[in-house]
RNA sequence: GCGCCCGUAGCUCAAUCGGAUAGAGCAACGGACUUCUAAUCCGUAGGUUGGGCGUUCGAGUCGCCCCGGGCGUACCA
């Protein structure tokens, strides 16, 4: 069953071309309608064209209708609206065709292969292994994640990606914190580091290291100790993080380490070619990269006058590992405090010639925690945070995944944690599971019924406007997810379901699937089936569960 | 100062490429369980889309100027 969008579009296309009219079949708009009276599906195409060619747009719509090929398998009715809309109304043959062909694709229903298998990667988290999982991380986890499902279902091969910043200062002043720690639980003084961690995590990391290892690092002279402490309490952080991910459903298919670059001198290797681009230069004992050639703010340090390599020059380092990895598209999730950064690291790979359009940086905005209506209050400063695994553990992963995600990327989010607790009507999670669990109940009666939907079904006694309003919405699924994936617009997947969430509770308002009418039963059953399968994918893409009752 | 994100109903948010009468949920009020799950449904009320000017057949959406909120602006990571 080809998509409505482009059968509406080749009709329109070939009336235009009997018109003598040029224009292009991909780019012919054409919308579901919002109102029933408008129809299912309609297009502006002849006011765009009316001011184009100066003829009246109601004028050109008439000729197009006229020139229409109406199949009456797809096609019931063109109306002429408005200022020139052209609306189809389509026909009740074409949605009860869809009944069978929702369930003959089953969780294959939704997809496409747009993406052509174009392998690319999503780098997404990617927290520092020196503190706990913020919220903002739960954030990014979970439309990472889902926009992985989301190009997945299109057709990308898609890989996700966690790099673990496991070098440097910030690594070395967590070994130094945990120190401090460790040799107060013996009753020695070693001063806590300026700017080191606070914070119960650290206590806990010396205290677990004190428990496993005794008190064999108190003899060490102090630089060993902090480099071992250091080492161990990084192992404990980042495998905390790959607990927890897992916990949140989400599946990382590589962890990328930062030190496998350092050790393998990428960053050497990367610096070299930069300066073979000749966009480099020396000035005040430092190496510095020309980003300003390229469209950023200034100019940015590779190599510090102290012969130190910057964050960024092994940052550049590890996105061409990527390429070189064979990923042909990049997409990184960064924090709101990273967008200053995005600049140059474009800059970097045009310099060093990666295509202009291979990599792009999605950045996901703050997180303010709401209990009892107001917002909490955290500083990082004093070590209090709440951390992402509280939050999942006290709202659990559904609600958490598809609050995270209900929101557009670029916009705050406000997370209420009473809300997203609540098992009841005010948490719109429970609204789409609740009509997940329904129509599971209703199959379960129908076969305890001895009601058997094997054999020929009549979909013709299909009829009332609340089941085509539902098979409407069933055959929205595949154009939403491409919408959401291209657009990196997740929550047009949730705003979705809370439509067909809607649509399917008010049909089962009006209408009984079960009742003395046999064929009328078998019929609607079917329709059940393939409103259960629509569910249930988008569900899955989620990453929430679909339960069968509750 | 400059750059980015944001401003829509009392609250939290939608609105696809610029489309028709700006929609949901919550909160408020009034109704609906003898019937496949009432975690549901129906109804009422709620708006100068922060303000102004412009672009055009048409602007919440695009451009310019204000107002307000958040974030960034390192030889840190």
């Amino acid at each position: 069953m080809k998509e409505i969008k482009q059968i509406l579009q080749t009709f329109i296309s070939d009336a235009l071309k009997k018109m003598n009219i040029e224009f292009a079949v991909e780019d012919i708009a054409l919308e579901p309608t919002k109102q029933p009276e408008h129809g299912d599906w309609a297009t502006n195409i002849a006011m765009q064209l009316a001011s184009k060619t100066g003829t009246s747009p109601r004028k050109i719509a008439g000729d197009i209708v006229n020139k229409l090929e109406k199949d009456p398998g797809i096609i019931e009715r063109v109306d002429i609206a408005g200022p020139g809309f052209i609306n189809f109304h389509l026909s009740w043959e074409y949605f009860r065709r869809a009944v069978s062909h929702i369930i003959e694709l089953g969780d294959k229903f939704g997809c496409t292969d747009f993406g052509k298998g174009e392998k690319l990667q999503i780098e997404f988290v990617s927290a520092n292994p020196t503190g706990p999982l913020n919220v903002v991380s739960a954030r990014a986890a979970s439309i990472g994640d889902i926009m992985a499902n989301l190009l997945s279902a299109i057709g990308f091969s898609v890989d996700r990606e966690f790099y673990i910043n496991d070098a440097g200062r910030q690594v070395r002043l967590l070994g130094a914190s945990v120190s401090s720690r460790y040799m107060e639980l013996f009753g020695q003084t070693e001063p806590f580091p300026e700017d080191g961690y606070h914070g119960d995590y650290v206590y806990q990391l010396a205290t677990e290291i004190a428990a496993e290892h005794g008190d064999r690092f108190t003899s060490m002279n102090v630089d060993e100790r902090i480099a071992a402490l250091a080492q161990i309490s990084l192992e404990k952080m980042v495998a905390a993080q790959q607990r927890i991910m897992a916990q949140f459903g989400v599946h990382f298919q590589n962890w990328f380490a930062e030190t496998q670059l350092r050790q393998q001198k990428a960053h050497l290797q990367v610096l070299d070619r930069l300066q073979q681009t000749g966009f480099t230069y020396e000035q005040d004992g430092a190496i510095w990269f020309r980003s300003s050639q390229f469209g950023d703010e200034k100019d940015r340090v590779l190599i510090t006058s102290d012969g130190e390599p910057t964050y960024f020059l092994v940052d550049i380092a590890y996105h061409c590992s990527k390429y070189q990895r064979g990923y042909q598209k990049l997409f990184d999730i960064w924090g709101p405090d990273h967008h200053g950064y995005i600049a140059r690291m474009k800059a970097a790979l045009l310099a060093l010639g990666y295509p202009e359009n291979s990599f792009s940086v999605e950045i996901v905005q703050q997180v303010n925690l709401l209990r009892s209506g107001e917002v909490i209050k955290m500083s990082k400063r004093a070590g209090k945070i709440i951390e992402m695994e509280e939050v999942i553990n006290e709202v659990g992963v559904d609600a958490a995944r598809f609050f995270f995600v209900n929101r557009k990327c670029s916009s705050h989010l406000d997370f209420d944690i009473d809300l997203a607790k609540k098992q009841s009507d005010e948490n719109p999670v429970y609204y789409v599971q609740y009509a997940h669990a329904r129509i599971s109940n209703i199959l379960k009666y129908a076969a305890e019924q001895g009601i058997s939907i094997d054999g020929p079904v009549r979909l013709d006694r299909i009829a009332e406007p609340e089941e085509k309003q539902l098979l409407k919405k069933l055959l929205q699924l595949t154009e939403i997810i491409v919408g959401a994936a291209t657009s990196w617009e997740p929550h047009r997947l949730t705003g979705y379901l809370l439509e067909l969430a809607s649509d399917y509770h008010h049909f089962y308002q009006k209408q009984r699937v079960v009742s003395e009418d046999i064929e009328l039963s078998r019929a609607r059953l079917l329709l059940m089936q393939a409103t259960k399968i629509v569910f249930a994918n988008s569900l899955k893409i989620l990453g929430i569960s679909a339960p069968e009752y509750m």
